[in-house]
DNA sequence: AGCGCTCTCTGAACCGGTTCAGTAGATATA
DNA sequence: TATATCTACTGAACCGGTTCAGAGAGCGCT
């Protein structure tokens, strides 16, 4: 049926282990026979059985992705979908596949980390979400995975980090709201337990106060459209309703921005807004959304990247890419007259 | 090191082939024998190894899903991880994993599944995104790949299809906005080359003639806001400007309803608008979006499960889901006075 | 010539399961 | 009692690679 390494070997006149050698570039046999076995493979169309390599070599072949998230939600984040492509890129030139999970709960997420080791389905996994207290360092190392994290948790972690700093974008949508005249500056965050909702969080708070504002608008809320509006809402009722919203991502930002204009509201004229992450809705929303736009494209690409060479062997050194840079459009505007 | 069936035989003082017997429930061993090795098993903590499973038993415990997108606009799509989400519900009882592929083109795509029956990485595969005249169907049968696919290609096909009429929605939203009074319904479609383009255009316009409406204005986009916003303007500029527009899925919709909101329109009042997927999104709009649920989560749930009975050796039947129902929100209203 | 060394290659073990042919013993059948 | 049948199990081959110990051949050096 399929040609196996039995099937070259007894082609070339050679014995399984020479041919092994010949295939995988390794020394033990002449240049001269080398390049008959490789002939002989080429003729008879031979293709490396992925399953025994696996067998023999243990190792899978692939790298492991554990997504948690309420399913029903994650079709709403337009990160992972291009983070996933963006790993892809890096494994198809490596031979490597991508094993992905989804987990809905804690335990599920931590069972599918548990199955990608017991059944040994991959090499090495990619933790996205980081968060503040980041249970699955400690059990990928009681797993013995390597892994590669998006940005650097703040637990201590022997896994090489990719960090993309998203402190200057929202810093420099404050500075931007803040030339326009505006004081009032709230934030909506994503979740603090996730050290991408709190660092954007800080970056907000040290930004105003570097402006000499008061970082007091600030409301929790879940990346989600719903969470958006609710904390959208509760902005706008209070005494001091402020005149910009900086949003930790372009979903909430977008329900934020339908809210407002449901109240009567008008966008940027009577209330600025920004978002996060530059999804393709955001420069087509009306007005078209001024955003920090995260690169989660290149972002899966270095990553996978990082990740082969972790198991290629290479000592563990954090990356850094680019920081993304504010992309200003027409939902920010300048303070309303009314409320300087 | 990791304890092996060989471990298990001898502690329980069998041969390995009893071991595999009793541990696969396979006749061949005793009650009483297979009791004992059972628990022997259980008290090593043996687990299978998933390599050498796969080696000896020719299997991948593995389904495939190569999605054919750009990568940059792959995030747009809200279908695609919950459909994952849906598929991983179904493949965690069985012990199976998801290998995903993503190609950015044609070639990347048909590369997709070779690699993936090259290396034997996977049992069988989901197809989406059904083509007319679809290549991967004759691929897969060259291949030896067992293949679900969404919908039943127009081209006769071996594969088992999970279908969900998307007619039904569509014609509800078309007769939806005859009641309202529109006679000017126009059309923006996904590109006509996916069955779900076209079966989406074609129920607008049996509908339409089923009103003794005129289906003239249509547009043929490609499900992406750039797209969306560019058809919207084609149809605004048209001298019939239509009164009401059916989008193929929300993000059309958006960035249609934001471009139309642009020009000082008001949704309902002076266009009508509905899309189709109901993202999370579309609750939160201004106005809420009036859209057809897909339910990409139950969708792959349904696919994965055929696909492993299919995989067990069952009959390629064909499997209906439910119609998704519209859901009428705010973006549809009235026909405009001066308009009838 | 004798020794050691390197280079090339072989044969077999090994990874951890599955599966099949064969056998011993118990049971049924005539 | 002799024979056929069945059950329960063993031993070995097998899946298709990798890897290691060791055998020869060829070479240079003293």
């Amino acid at each position: 049926m399929t040609v196996t390494i039995n099937d070259v070997a007894q082609a070339a006149g050679v014995s399984k282990g020479a041919v092994s050698y010949a295939l995988n570039g390794q020394p033990g046999v002449s240049d001269d026979t080398r390049e008959r076995i490789l002939k002989v493979a080429r003729e008879l169309g031979w293709t490396p059985n992925l399953r025994a390599k696996s067998l023999s070599s243990a190792k899978a072949f692939a790298v492991g992705l554990v997504v948690a998230r309420d399913p029903r939600l994650l079709g709403t984040d337009p990160f992972f979908p291009a983070f996933i492509a963006g790993i892809e890129t890096t494994l198809v030139e490596h031979e490597y596949a991508l094993v992905l999970t989804v987990a809905a709960s804690a335990d599920a997420e931590e069972m599918g980390y548990r199955k990608l080791a017991a059944d040994s389905r991959v090499d090495g996994v990619i933790l996205t979400d980081m968060r503040v207290d980041d249970s699955r360092i400690a059990l990928l190392k009681s797993l013995k995975i390597p892994a590669v994290t998006l940005n650097r948790p703040e637990t201590s972690s022997p896994f090489p980090a990719v960090c993309m700093d998203d402190t200057e974008g929202i810093a420099a949508a404050v500075e931007h709201l803040v030339s326009l005249g505006h004081t009032r500056i709230g934030h909506v965050g994503g979740p603090q337990s996730y050290i991408h909702g709190r660092s954007r969080r800080l970056a907000w708070q040290n930004a105003m106060s570097k402006a000499g504002l008061e970082a007091s608008s600030f409301i929790e809320a879940d990346f989600t459209a719903a969470g958006g509006l609710a904390a959208t809402a509760e902005l706008l009722r209070s005494a001091q309703r402020p005149t910009a919203i900086i949003y930790a991502n372009d979903l909430m930002a977008t329900a934020g921005q339908s809210y407002a204009q449901s109240l009567g509201l008008t966008v940027p004229d009577d209330l600025s807004i920004t978002g996060y992450d530059d999804t393709e809705l955001a420069t087509y929303l009306n007005p078209p959304l001024t955003t920090v736009p995260a690169d989660p494209l290149l972002w899966g690409r270095v990553a996978a990247q990082q990740l082969l060479s972790l198991l290629g062997g290479a000592p563990a050194a954090d990356v850094y890419l680019p920081s993304p840079k504010l992309v200003v459009r027409a939902s920010t505007g300048p303070v309303p007259q009314h409320a300087e």
